[in-house]
Formats: structure tokens, C-alpha cells, sequence
DNA sequence: TAAATAAGCAATTGATTACTCACATTTATC
DNA sequence: GATAAATGTGAGTAATCAATTGCTTATTTA
């Protein structure tokens, strides 16, 4: 017998995550993934019941570990927007550790060809959004940012700005440094949000 | 013979246009877009090389469009804001009309299989962000815009911003009006922008 | 009108790849 | 130590699809 199940199953994640940055998802072959763990390729299959379900407990892992990075934010007394802004640069230093990430969210498998993890995706989306927008009415009983915004619109905003960004350094072969980048994201989103000290 | 080359090019782009809206990249196969048009899957191949050089024609075709659509902008002596406005606008009309648009964007063949279309959408792109770049200036000059903004990192930002918009529609399955959007979006953007009046 | 060219198609081909099956081997359980 | 269960594999299967081939038909050109 192998290594047990569980085991196994996060080899195998890990190689899938791997290959996805390396390659692409469409490359990330049941038989790539074999090859880097180390196993037959039929075994994969022992361990996940189709090759979608591989990808959807990458998403897995990426969702969960994503909300472990940005939990480990500011302390909790911090300033709205300053939270704010290290939620931001956790986000952006956490996807830049992770290439699998862009690739995985520009793909069909996730685009046409799994309405599943079409799905899951979406749930990250919302948990980030809601988080962003507790942040953003935190800021805005505070003062520090406009009373007329509205919140869960900013955040979705918010969130557009930044996967955009992702987009872009993706088709721009991760050329510069995502985590550099949020210092000016940083910047630019700041006079959106910050209530003016006159009028 | 059948219809000449250039015919039949054109109506080959539009059903794997159309193809591409309806069901995404992937399942638009050579026999798929054949039966749209009307003729032999072998046929195709008498228009263009490879499956690869359709979806190249169908970026030149969105190019060319987009750019037409976009220069159909407000009259030349419009103030900067408002012709950036009205180029937001007609970018997000644009792409509501054309859902192919995302589906290419966000798929495996630009981002992992073909560098050419990358490099012609890295074009499109950057041909975008200079058009923004150039009004950014002329409001920056007019006094309309914050004299403290960097033009050019500014116009990715807000070119970012639209590409997430983008990819959350399609993600949602195109269920909110991306012209509706657009409304909202200069509203987010405008305070990033503008010169305040006081200080 | 003869030759050359362009557009069309039916039938195949060749490559890829997720997934299955029958059988082997290792580990846990009683 | 026998039995059961889990993990592993080599050899295949079935499906998908881009691209080719060899031939036909229509159009242009000389």
C-alpha cells in the first residue's frame, strides 16, 4: 500500500498547483500531475474521482488559505483604512506567491466548462467583498472615509480594481512585481475613499 | 466555387463570434463554426490555417471595432473629464454588445496557448491606456484633473478597474448591465481624479 | 474553349487524454 | 497468519478534434 489518503490528496494539490503556474491548467494533464508526485497516472484517480475535482480542491485550498493570510492583518484596534490597506497588501503578496491563482481564474475550466467551480469561485468573491465592505462602514462610522459612499458597491469596486490588476500582470507574463504594486494601488484608491478635509 | 475569400472570412470571424458569446472558446470547434456558416468543417481550413488563426482574425476584429466605437467619442472640444466619461461609456456599451469579448479575454488559448494573440491583446491594451493616459494629461492641464496624479500609471488603474468589472460580469453569468455600470463607475472614479475645490 | 485556380466536400488520420479494468502489493484488523 | 481493505500499476478504451488527402465542381483567365 501507499501513503494514505489524505496524504496523498495534498501531493497531489500541491503538484496541481504547481504544474497550473508553471503551465497552465489546460497542460496540468491527470498525467502531468502523476509525474510530479511521483505515481502512476491511474492512481490519481484513486485519490480524486475526476480530474475537475482536483481543481475544485485547489480552489479549496486557495480559498482557505487566502482568508488565513488576510486574517493575519492589522490588529484589530488599527485604523479602518489602515486595515484596509494591509488587507490589500496581504491580498496581493498572497496571489503573488501563488501564480496558480490568475491562472486558474483566467481559464474555461472555471469560465465554461464547471458551473461548480464557477460556483465556489464566487463564494471567495463574496466573502472578500462583504469583508472589504465591513471595513469600508467601519471607516465610514469612523470619518476617516465618505459618508455618501456606499459601501458594498465601493467594495465591489474595490475588489474589480484589484483582480484587474491580477489580470494584467498575468498577460503581462508577471512581469513586475505585484506586491511593489500595492503601495500604488494604494494611492490611487485612497482619494476614492477618504473624506476630505474640507467639505 | 463557393463565396469568395473575403465573404466567407468575415462570416467565419462572425459565427465564431457569436459561437464563442454562446458557449465559450472551447467548445467552439472548427465543426461547430462549419455548421454556423454552413459549410464543411475541411472548408474552413481553405480560409484560415490553423483554428489559431481564426481567433487572431477575431481579436483584429475587436481591435479595429473597438477603437472605431471608441473614437465615435464626444466632440473634440469637450472637457477631458467629460470625454472620459463618455469613453467609459462607450468601452462598457461595446463589450455589452460583444460577449465574446470576455470569453476570450478570460480564456486558456490567450493565456496559456497562443503568445500571439497575447501580444496582440497586450497591444490593444496598451493602445487603451494611452488614449486614457493622453485625456488624463489634457485634464491635468485643464485644472480638471489633480495636478499630483501620475497620467500614465493612472490610466492602467482605471483601465484595471474596467477589466475587473468585466470579469465579474462574466463571472455572474452577465447578469447585471454593464452599460448601468458604467454610470456607477464614474462616480467611484471621479473623486480618485478630481481636483478638490478646496486646497 | 482549354488551362489554371479557387472553393467545396466525404472520408480519414493522428494525436491527445480522461477514465476503466484486471490484477498485484502493501498495510491494518481480528 | 488469514482476511479484508486500501493503494498501486500496466494495458487498454472511448471520445474528441484539428488538420490532411484526394477528388469534384465552379469560376476566372489566357
Amino acid at each position: 500500500m501507499g501513503k494514505p489518503q489524505e496524504e496523498r490528496q495534498q501531493e497531489i494539490i500541491q503538484a496541481t498547483m504547481e504544474l497550473t503556474a508553471e503551465q497552465g491548467i489546460k497542460r496540468v494533464t491527470t498525467q502531468a500531475i502523476a509525474d510530479r508526485v511521483g505515481i502512476a497516472q491511474p492512481t490519481i484517480f484513486r485519490h480524486f474521482k475526476t480530474r475537475e475535482a482536483i481543481f475544485s480542491a485547489v480552489i479549496g485550498w486557495i480559498s482557505e488559505n487566502l482568508f488565513k493570510a488576510l486574517s493575519k492583518g492589522a490588529s484589530a484596534d488599527a485604523p479602518a483604512d489602515e486595515k484596509l490597506r494591509i488587507l490589500i497588501e496581504r491580498q496581493l503578496s498572497f496571489i503573488d506567491k501563488h501564480r496558480a491563482i490568475p491562472k486558474v481564474l483566467f481559464s474555461d475550466l472555471l469560465h465554461l466548462e464547471s458551473p461548480k467551480l464557477k460556483a465556489a469561485l464566487q463564494e471567495v468573491m463574496n466573502r472578500y467583498i462583504k469583508r472589504v465592505t465591513q471595513l469600508l462602514n467601519e471607516g465610514i462610522k469612523a470619518g476617516l472615509f465618505r459618508a455618501d459612499l456606499d459601501a458594498d458597491e465601493t467594495a465591489r469596486y474595490v475588489a474589480a480594481l484589484i483582480q484587474g490588476l491580477v489580470l494584467r500582470w498575468s498577460i503581462y507574463e508577471f512581469s513586475f512585481s505585484l506586491k511593489k504594486e500595492s503601495e500604488l494601488v494604494w494611492k490611487f484608491l485612497q482619494p476614492a475613499l477618504r473624506k476630505q478635509n474640507h467639505v
